[in-house]
DNA sequence: TATTGTTATACTCTATAACTATA
DNA sequence: TATAGTTATAGAGTATAACAATA
């Protein structure tokens, strides 16, 4: 009853249908994100692992850069990284400029690992495919505008 | 150079606009994702405890049930429950048709929580202020397309 | 002296197994 | 005998602090 309550008061009125049509979005992408999270258990690693490989596609990484964008300590890298040179999906190459410096670098298995990421990720919903190109040109012009310039930064959904 | 190769390889042609569009939804998902993840932090708990507070705010629950739409152990909830009873979100109550069962119920401060939650997932990016009704019908209408009829199911970003 | 990466250690989250109180 | 919830315990993931190698 008071549950009934506060989902009414929850539903959005006839006159934010700004709310109402971003809610549509957010069904639409948590509806995809478990094909995403099966991929990762599928390549025996975790959200974490996923994104770190994503980084490490576009271009190879010191140890401590990487720590900075997952926004971790170092001494949970060197335990990420432990895990995926052991999946051969990376290795540890020593800096030629600065010998206390490792480089991350993807192996020939890793790079498929991370391709495999990310055609997952922006995999579009077998429903994209009922719309006309027409509609496709439209969603993606009105969706570009939503996104205030922003390109599809390289984070992952966890 | 092989990364640059990589790129390219990954950049959608002008044929496959699908996956170019849905590229550009996910870009607007994930700059939103950190939003709602900071709310979490904010109210003191995890992901899984939003997730928990949002199952509750349906409706109240027997500890078994939640352990299966959260798909974890019972002996996980237990601990979850008792974090959230801890910060005064739930109270256990005995169920009075089987006195083995306990319902977990949101308190007054948990209803409050879990309303916050709500709001946050399903706020808008301020750019959907910035098309006319008319812009954000056609996306409402193009984008429920895309869901396959799927509504905004009660699961939530991680 | 400062910085990179690692190790030792502790805390949190989650799971398995054993337990209790009901049914 | 089976089920709901808890407790004891162990395994991952992550953080802090101390350390060795290098700048």
């Amino acid at each position: 009853m008071e549950a009934a309550l506060r989902t009414l008061r929850s539903m959005a009125g006839p006159q934010d249908d700004a709310a109402e049509t971003w809610r549509v979005l957010v069904g639409v992408f948590l509806y995809q994100r478990d094909r995403f999270l099966a991929l990762a258990r599928d390549l025996g690693i975790t959200p974490v692992h996923v994104q770190t490989l994503r980084m490490l596609r576009a271009a190879p990484c010191p140890m401590r850069a990487l720590a900075a964008e997952l926004q971790c300590d170092a001494s949970n890298v060197t335990a990420i990284i432990d895990r995926l040179e052991a999946r051969g999906y990376v290795e540890r190459r020593p800096s030629v400029t600065d010998r206390r410096v490792k480089l991350v670098v993807l192996t020939a298995e890793g790079i498929s690992a991370a391709d495999r990421v990310e055609a997952a990720l922006y995999e579009p919903p077998a429903a994209m495919a009922s719309l006309t190109a027409t509609e496709r040109a439209a969603l993606r012009s009105l969706a570009s505008r939503l996104a205030g310039g922003n390109d599809a930064a390289p984070t992952q959904p966890s």
